[in-house]
RNA sequence: GCACCCGUAGCUCAGUGGAUAGAGCACCGGACUUCUAAUCCGAUGGUCGCUGGUUCGAUCCCAGCCGGGUGCGCCA
C-alpha cells in the first residue's frame, strides 16, 4: 500500500463506485477542512445524486456497502447532505509514517509525464540597478525551477537580460566623455546610471549631444569595434553586480542569453513571416494581425517599425524560435508581470500561426505598487533597490540574533543573518498569491514575526535543538504511538506534504506550498508545547523523536523548494 | 471604446463548487525554575463590492452594475 492518504482512499472509493455501477471519475477525496468531519472527506455521493437526480444519502449508503477501507480508515460515516467522512486509523498512520521516514523523497511522487521546460525569469536591464520590481520574477521563477526539477522535469533556466536597446547610445556617449573609472570599479551600475542620466540631462538642452549619442548607437548597431567593446564591458560589469545579488539570493541560471543574442535573427524572421503571410505591412510598419481572435482583432503586434527598427515582440519571437530549435522544450514558461499579458497573448497567437506547438505559458504576477498605489516603475526614480532591501533584511536579522544568541563567531552570525533575512524576503513574496498587487512596504518584506520564514525556521531550529540536547537521533523504524490530538494532527500533516507539492505546478502557485509549511510549523509548535519529547516514556519518546525528525526534514525540504535555507540555531 | 487583474475582519492577506469563511498584524486576557517565548492557549472582530442567475449547496461559476489597478500601431 503506497501513496498518500488521499490517493489510497480515492482508489478505494473509485473501486466501490465501479462496483456499485457509478462513474468512478467522481471518486475524489480531499482533506477535511474541519476536524469534526474526519481527516478526509468525499462529496462523491452528492455529485452523483445530482447527475442521477436521486437521493444523495441513499447513494452514499450504496457506496458505503461496497467500500473497503480496512486498515486505512474507520468505517466512514455518512454526514450532512451526503458527505463520506474518513478517519485514519492509528495502524495506518504508523505504517505510512514508517514509509515516509524511509523515503528520501518524503512521499512526493515524480511527474507521470516528465517535461522539458525552458524557464524565462528575472531578466534585469543592463546598466540599471535591480529594484524591488524584479523581486517577484526572480524569486518566483527560481522557486518554480526548483519545484519542477524535484518533480522530475528537465528545466533550463534562461535569464533573458535586457542587454540591447536605445539606452546604449547615451551610455556610450557618457563613457567616452566623462567616465569615472574609480566610481566604475566601486559600483559599476551606479556609475553607468550616472552616465545615462547625465547624458539625458545634457540632451534636453544640447542638440549636438543628442545627435552624437544617436550616432554612437548607430555605430554600435553597425558593429563599430570601439563601441562594441564598451557595450560588452557594460554588460559584463552589470552582470557582475547582478551576480552579487543572485549569489545572496542563492539563485543560478543555466543560460544567460540576452536580447542581443538574437539581433541577427530579427531581419530574416520578419522576412519569413511576411513571406508566409503571417505579417503584412501597414502604415509603413510590419504587423501581425489576428483576424481570427476577437480579443486581438483591433490589436496588431508590430514587429518592424516604419524606420526599419525591430521591437520587443520581434526579439521575443526570434527567442522562441531559437529556444525551440536549440532545446526542443515541451514548454516555455515566462515569469513576467501581469501588465505584459497582452504582449504575450500576441506573441503566443503569432506562434500558433507559425505552427509552433510547444506549451507557452505566461506566469503573470501582480505589480508592486508605490505608496500612491501606482506601479513602481523605473522612470519614477523613486525605486527601492533590491540590494538595499536584501541588505536591510540581513541587518535586521543580524540584530535580532545577536540579541538572543551569544558566543557566535562573526562568520556564524553572518551566515544565520543571511539565512533568516533573505528567507524572510523570499517568503514574503512566495507566501502570497501571485496575482495580487501589493503596496511595497519595508515592514512587509522584512517582518520576522507571524507568518514568516523565521517562524518556519524556528520550528526547524527547535527540533534540531531537541536532538542536540538529547544527544540522540531518531530511529526511522520507531513505531508511531498516538496518545494526544497534537500528535495525530502532526502525523497527518506530515503525510500531506506529498499531496501538496505537485499541486503547486498546476497553476504555478508556490503560496500553496508556503501555506502548507506554515500550517506544518504551526502544528509542530502546538505539538511542541503539548508534548515533551526527551522526557517522555521510551516508546512515546521514540515516536515523538520520529515525528520531530520528519517535521524537520519536511520543513527543511519544503523551504529548500522555496529557495529558503534553514539555520541550525537562531 | 476594448482587454486583463483585483474588491473577503480595523490593516495586510489566505481561501478558484461543499458543512458554522480562515490566518498574520494590531488590540485584550493568560502561559517561560521546562526540549529555543522569533513560541503557545484564549477573547474580540465579517451584509465575502452590489444585483440577479445556475445549483441540493456559491466568496468561488455565469450575466449586469459599482469601485480600484493595468494594458492597448511604431519603448522594453
Amino acid at each position: 500500500m503506497s501513496g498518500t492518504p488521499r490517493q489510497i482512499l480515492g482508489d478505494r472509493l473509485r473501486d466501490a463506485l465501479k462496483a456499485a455501477g457509478f462513474d468512478p471519475v467522481r471518486g475524489d477525496v480531499s482533506a477535511s477542512a474541519d476536524m469534526r468531519f474526519g481527516d478526509y472527506q468525499s462529496n462523491a455521493a452528492m455529485v452523483l445524486a445530482k447527475e442521477k437526480k436521486s437521493n444523495p444519502r441513499q447513494i452514499a449508503a450504496d457506496i458505503l456497502s461496497r467500500l473497503d477501507v480496512r486498515g486505512i480508515s474507520a468505517a466512514p460515516e455518512v454526514a450532512g447532505a451526503g458527505f463520506l467522512n474518513f478517519r485514519l486509523e492509528s495502524e495506518f498512520l504508523d505504517s505510512a509514517l514508517g514509509a515516509l521516514a524511509a523515503d528520501p523523497r518524503l512521499g512526493v511522487a515524480t511527474a507521470k509525464i516528465p517535461q522539458k521546460i525552458l524557464l524565462d525569469f528575472s531578466s534585469p536591464n543592463v546598466a540599471k540597478p535591480m529594484h524591488v520590481g524584479h523581486i517577484r520574477s526572480t524569486i518566483l521563477g527560481d522557486c518554480l525551477a526548483r519545484i519542477a526539477r524535484f518533480l522530475g522535469h528537465e528545466v533550463i533556466t534562461d535569464n533573458h537580460i535586457g542587454d540591447w536597446g536605445t539606452q546604449f547610445g547615451k551610455v556610450i556617449y557618457g563613457w567616452k566623455h566623462f567616465l569615472d573609472r574609480e566610481a566604475l570599479a566601486r559600483d559599476a551600475i551606479a556609475e553607468l546610471v550616472r552616465l545615462y542620466r547625465e547624458v539625458n540631462r545634457m540632451e534636453e538642452t544640447d542638440e549636438v549631444v543628442r545627435r552624437v549619442a544617436r550616432e554612437e548607437l548607430v555605430k554600435l548597431q553597425a558593429g563599430d569595434a570601439e563601441n562594441l567593446a564598451i557595450w560588452k564591458e557594460t554588460v559584463e560589469l552589470s552582470w557582475r553586480e547582478f551576480e552579487k545579488l543572485y549569489g545572496l539570493l542563492d539563485i543560478r541560471f543555466d543560460e544567460r542569453l540576452g536580447e542581443s543574442a538574437y539581433n541577427d535573427a530579427l531581419a530574416p524572421l520578419c522576412e519569413e513571416l511576411q513571406r508566409r503571410g503571417i505579417a503584412r505591412e501597414s502604415e509603413g510598419a510590419l504587423c501581425i494581425f489576428y483576424p481570427g481572435i476577437p480579443a486581438l482583432a483591433e490589436k496588431p503586434a508590430i514587429i518592424r517599425k516604419s524606420d526599419g527598427g525591430f521591437l520587443y515582440a520581434t526579439t521575443d519571437l526570434a527567442t522562441i524560435e531559437y529556444r525551440l530549435k536549440h532545446w526542443r522544450p515541451d514548454a516555455i514558461w515566462y515569469v513576467v508581470g501581469a501588465p505584459q499579458a497582452l504582449h504575450f497573448q500576441q506573441i503566443f497567437a503569432a506562434c500558433r500561426m507559425m505552427g509552433i506547438e510547444a506549451n507557452l505559458v505566461h506566469i503573470a504576477f501582480g505589480s508592486i505598487l508605490g505608496e500612491d498605489r501606482k506601479i513602481m516603475k523605473t522612470r519614477s526614480g523613486e525605486n527601492v533597490g533590491l540590494a538595499e532591501v536584501l541588505h536591510e533584511a540581513v541587518d535586521r536579522a543580524r540584530k535580532m540574533i545577536a540579541a538572543r544568541q551569544e558566543g557566535l563567531t562573526p562568520e556564524a552570525l553572518e551566515s544565520i543573518a543571511e539565512t533568516i533575512g533573505i528567507g524572510a524576503v523570499k517568503y514574503a513574496e512566495l507566501s502570497q498569491n501571485r496575482h495580487t498587487d501589493y503596496v511595497f512596504s519595508w515592514e512587509k518584506l522584512l517582518a520576522l514575526d507571524g507568518n514568516t520564514a523565521p517562524y518556519l525556521q524556528n520550528a526547524y531550529v527547535r527540533i534540531r535543538s531537541i536532538f542536540r540536547r538529547g544527544e540522540v537521533g531518531a530511529d526511522p523504524g520507531a513505531a508511531i504511538r498516538i496518545s494526544v490530538p497534537a500528535e495525530r494532527l502532526l502525523a497527518i500533516k506530515l503525510l500531506q506534504y506529498a499531496e501538496t507539492v505537485p499541486v503547486v505546478l498546476e497553476d504555478f502557485r508556490p503560496n500553496i506550498l508556503a501555506n502548507f509549511l506554515y500550517e506544518l510549523a504551526n502544528t509542530y509548535h502546538s505539538f511542541y508545547e503539548a508534548c515533551p519529547v526527551l522526557k517522555a516514556e521510551p516508546e512515546v519518546r521514540a515516536s515523538r523523536l520520529l515525528l520531530s525528525e520528519l517535521t524537520a526534514r519536511i520543513l527543511s525540504h519544503g523551504l529548500s523548494l522555496l529557495g529558503i535555507r534553514c539555520p541550525e540555531k537562531m
